[in-house]
RNA sequence: GCCUGGGUGGCGGAACUGGUAGACGCAAGGGACUUAAAAUCCCUCGGUGAUUAUCACUGUACGAGUUCAAUUCUCGUCCCAGGUACCA
């Protein structure tokens, strides 16, 4: 209320303040976001990827989740039993960061995060049902995580082998590909050592080729999530050969995918950590040499992305073995770029035919032999200046000389089995998920190590085992959790020794994060991990939606963790989303000072002259490239901010309307003022047609266009109906909320050009169902403001409840269509005719027109092709 | 490096299976209303040129190609982003 005369002021803007916080209360007393199963009803499950309480919700967070609401409250409205859901990745290193750097407990900053964040969604509006709520810190969430992985465990599916870590000697602690910054330390700056451990892996390539097959079988997700995906297994089909290693009674197992290239493999490459390196390196004079490499590389990264950054090099261990197909003795190295954990962990090279042996021969002065030659040239192995990896005529190959190494291929692989030394083998890129980290903030590996049995698990009763939550981390950021006795000390519960240990490794989070979507079925359910009833009636998810970014990993782990559970027979489907939208990033434009780095936007200050100077230090501000918000950069924007400013649904409107879902998109404050300005329209425009038009005595005209006398009217009823058509399909088919946004700003623009004053009560009454209707179709973007007019308006209850509107398929058309003329494929003249005009009269007519008689002239004219689809186009060749 | 995307006015974006390039919005400029400002409403708005109410040429990262017609399809090049197995 203000000094002049409160209400009508009001009424002139959307207050939010006040509008919203009414409706967030009336959704939750009337509990219409609480779902249960219903047999009767078609469930639609629609999920967001969960977020890790950082602390703030941030703008990527407001616009994956603002999108999943839309499409909640859509399918609600189409008569959906939706669930909708919500919960924290809350086990991770960044809790373990934060302590150390602020001085606080892991779990204390998590749960703190995680209530303000929540504060925060309820302020948006969300359509979550709360109930549900589920954080996989608690043990009520984690011990059925440890319940899974005995069963894993038992069945063979879990298993321990050795493998390396990045460790830092300084901190005496593993650290993170990200905690690695140029082979050094972030914290120390010590150089960083690869150091073995035994670690704990779920076998996921046991499911590689079932994971490849249903990629396939996944129509509702975009092609290049598959793909990557795809790319990631990595089949390939070759051989796997048999080296006899010269003087030794062993052979030396490699696989190729080009068995057709033998006769040019000029020597061997191991991978420094291959068993044999050690092996057959020793008591030879290369002995030093090698294991100053193999010292060497372990401070490598071992890493896809790091290998590549350092030089392709290695060295000769002293040991040679026996090429079956030349029967020549070729030399043994070790190289930093043969993997271990791919394929046998050695490679036959044949550097003629593959770039990095090229590579490495030309280095080490190594035979380079051509056995492939492509067609119409004539490489030399001495001269040549890359590899040729094609295929051509087999050449220096024996018996083969002469035939095309495509068919070679064949004939050779059995050839080489024949003899003994090979066979067809089917490789993958995909590795095992090693799921042990030597970590605190996570869940608990529920293995007892004992000296007499061995690995003993721990028995099912005494789940779970708990994280025991007022540890206090290591000074540099080690786990305590080997250090604690409470925890670690064990009995062996298989013969009872005292001197057990527990293990203190605890899981990788991309484990919760692979069935979190099962437990939010029946979030309290104490009998198993969820209650079989509550799946079989939501599961699986029918629409995810999450960034990019998780592609891969949390993608692929998910898709397996299903199929181990479709295994142990807990459910009976294997893929958990069926369709999937993978959102884009939120950037914006980063701001630096010479003195003092990076900026808020508040520390850089307009000045007279239109530049931005630092707010500490004066300093011009230079406007950088516009990147993914993050806080290192402090291009940020804080959602509490816009809230306050502008209310949720004015953000929500943004968030959508900027930039289609998947795209990437940009921030923009002056965006958010134009939505603001676009909400505040439509509000003046409601208020005044329930002013001036009497609803008690005319009601939403509903008949067919044909029926409406008035040309204006006529045109705006069909432009209403075209919208609800327009908006019906971008939100169903295509998720494009940017141009459902635009298709009613459309029908907003054509309603204010009316003068209701004047208007008829034919107008009026199209009036009327136009205004209903852009509020059913703007409700699922912002919900509070819709719901609050519609009320207005004399509708009772929640728009929720409303059914999702229906267009006229008789009324989407008006009977003039317009022409396009085109000489040559150039624009040269527009006209309008009747819909019912036959083709040849439109060419007629199109022939005729001034302006395309001026392009004719005299020239013969060779074609005319006409297209009739949404308009009529005629292009006339000449 | 490898895998996957993306590149359209001053800016965000639109153009559905090849058929009017620039919808809708932002910014900018002009006008109306107002004592004034804010708010609001209306108009103009890719570039170049001219005989400027009109018209021509040109234009979707760059270079070729297919086609009556290419932002859209094919090939090559450049730049940017995401992932690359212990960030989530």
């Amino acid at each position: 209320m203000d000094a002049f005369g409160g209400m009508d002021i009001m009424e002139e803007r959307y207050s939010p303040g006040a509008v919203e916080p009414k409706w967030q209360e009336y959704w939750k007393k009337n509990e219409l976001f609480k779902v249960a199963e219903d047999p009767t009803k078609e469930k639609y499950y629609l999920l967001e990827m969960f977020p890790y309480p950082s602390g703030k919700i941030h703008i990527g967070h407001v616009r994956n989740y603002t999108i999943g609401d839309v499409v909640v409250r859509y399918k609600r409205m189409k008569g959906f039993n939706v669930i909708h859901p919500m919960g924290w990745d809350a086990f991770g290193m960044p809790a373990e960061n934060a302590a150390i750097d602020n001085n606080t407990h892991p779990a204390a900053w998590t749960y703190a995060n995680i209530s303000a964040m929540r504060a925060q969604l309820k302020k948006m509006g969300f359509s979550y049902d709360w109930d549900r709520e589920i954080a996989t810190c608690r043990p009520e969430y984690y011990r059925w995580e440890q319940w899974l992985f005995l069963k894993m465990l038992e069945k063979g599916m879990a298993y321990r082998k050795e493998s390396f870590v990045n460790w830092c000697e300084k901190c005496q602690t593993v650290l993170a590909n990200e905690q690695v910054e140029q082979d050094k330390c972030w914290r120390c700056s010590q150089v960083v050592q690869q150091k073995k451990l035994w670690q704990w892996f779920f076998r996921i390539t046991d499911y590689a080729e079932d994971l490849l097959v249903h990629c396939d079988q996944l129509p509702g997700w975009p092609d290049k999530v598959t793909v990557m995906q795809k790319n990631w297994i990595g089949k390939s089909i070759g051989s796997e050969l048999k080296f006899q290693i010269d003087g030794v009674g062993e052979d030396l197992e490699v696989f190729t995918t080009r068995p057709d290239t033998i006769f040019g493999a000029t020597f061997m490459c191991l991978a420094p950590e291959h068993p044999l390196v050690e092996t057959l390196s020793r008591g030879t004079d290369q002995q030093a040499a090698v294991d100053a490499f193999v010292q060497k590389v372990s401070s490598q990264e071992r890493s896809a992305d790091g290998i590549e950054k350092y030089e392709k090099e290695g060295v000769f261990i002293g040991a040679h073995c026996i090429n079956p197909a030349t029967g020549e003795k070729i030399p043994i190295y070790t190289a930093n770029f043969v993997l271990m954990g791919y394929g046998t962990g050695a490679i036959m090279s044949v550097p003629a035919g593959d770039q990095r042996d090229f590579d490495f021969a030309r280095k080490y002065g190594l035979d380079i032999r051509v056995v492939v030659q492509p067609e119409g040239q004539n490489l030399d192995g001495a001269t040549m200046e890359e590899a040729y990896t094609g295929s051509g005529v087999m050449v220096n190959s024996g018996q083969f000389d002469g035939m095309d190494s495509q068919a070679a291929m064949e004939v050779m692989t059995d050839w080489l089995e024949e003899k003994g030394c090979g066979k067809k083998a089917i490789s993958y890129r995909l590795r095992d998920w090693g799921i042990s980290r030597q970590r605190y903030w996570g869940t608990p590996i529920p293995v007892i190590h004992c000296p007499s049995c061995g690995v003993v698990p721990v028995p099912e009763e005494d789940l779970p085992i708990r994280l025991p939550e007022e540890a206090n981390l290591l000074a540099k950021g080690g786990s305590p959790l080997p250090f604690l006795d409470y925890f670690s000390k064990a009995t062996c519960p298989s013969c009872g020794r005292k001197d057990a240990k527990r293990d203190t490794d605890t899981m990788d989070t991309f484990v919760e994060s692979s069935w979190y979507y099962l437990r939010y079925c029946s979030p309290r359910y104490e009998g198993g991990m969820f209650d079989p009833a509550a799946v079989q009636y939501w599961a699986p998810v029918d629409q995810y939606i999450g960034g990019v970014e998780h592609a891969v990993l949390h993608l692929l782990y998910s898709r397996y963790f299903m199929r181990v559970l479709n295994t142990l027979g807990l459910i009976d489907f294997k893929e958990p989303f069926t369709r999937l939208l993978t959102q884009g990033m939120v950037c914006k434009e980063t701001m630096t000072c010479p003195e003092h780095g990076f900026l808020f936007p508040e520390e850089a200050e307009k000045q007279d002259n239109e530049a931005l100077a630092c707010t500490r230090c004066g300093s011009e501000v230079e406007v950088g490239r516009v990147i993914k918000m993050s806080k290192s950069k402090k291009n940020v924007v804080d959602p509490n901010e816009l809230l306050e400013r502008y209310g949720a649904d004015v953000t929500r409107l943004f968030c959508l309307f900027a930039a289609p879902p998947e795209r990437d998109l940009e921030w923009s404050e002056d965006g958010v003022e134009g939505s603001n300005r676009f909400v505040n329209r439509v509000w003046r425009l409601a208020i005044e047609c329930m002013d001036k038009i009497d609803a008690g005595a005319i009601a939403p005209f509903k008949g067919a266009a044909s029926d409406l006398e008035s040309q204006d009217a006529k045109e705006l009823y069909i432009k209403a109906n075209q919208t609800i058509k327009k908006v019906t399909d971008d939100i169903d088919k295509s998720f494009h909320f940017n141009t459902a946004i635009s298709a009613v700003m459309e029908l907003v623009n054509a309603m204010y050009v009316v003068e209701i004053d004047t208007a008829d009560r034919e107008m009026k009454s199209v009036l009327l169902f136009s205004l209903e209707n852009i509020l059913l179709l703007l409700s699922p973007i912002i919900p509070h403001f819709c719901e609050e007019l519609f009320e207005r308006m004399g509708n009772k209850g929640s728009i929720l409840e409303h059914a999702w509107p229906d267009f006229r398929t008789d009324s989407l058309e008006t009977d003039e269509v317009l022409v396009v003329v085109q000489v040559n494929g150039k624009l040269r003249a527009k006209f309008t005719i009747g819909a019912q005009v036959e083709e040849a009269e439109i060419k007629e007519i199109a022939m005729a027109d001034e302006r395309v008689q001026k392009y004719l002239q005299e020239k013969p004219v060779k074609k005319i092709i006409v297209i009739r689809k949404k308009q009529t186009l005629v292009n006339i060749v000449v």
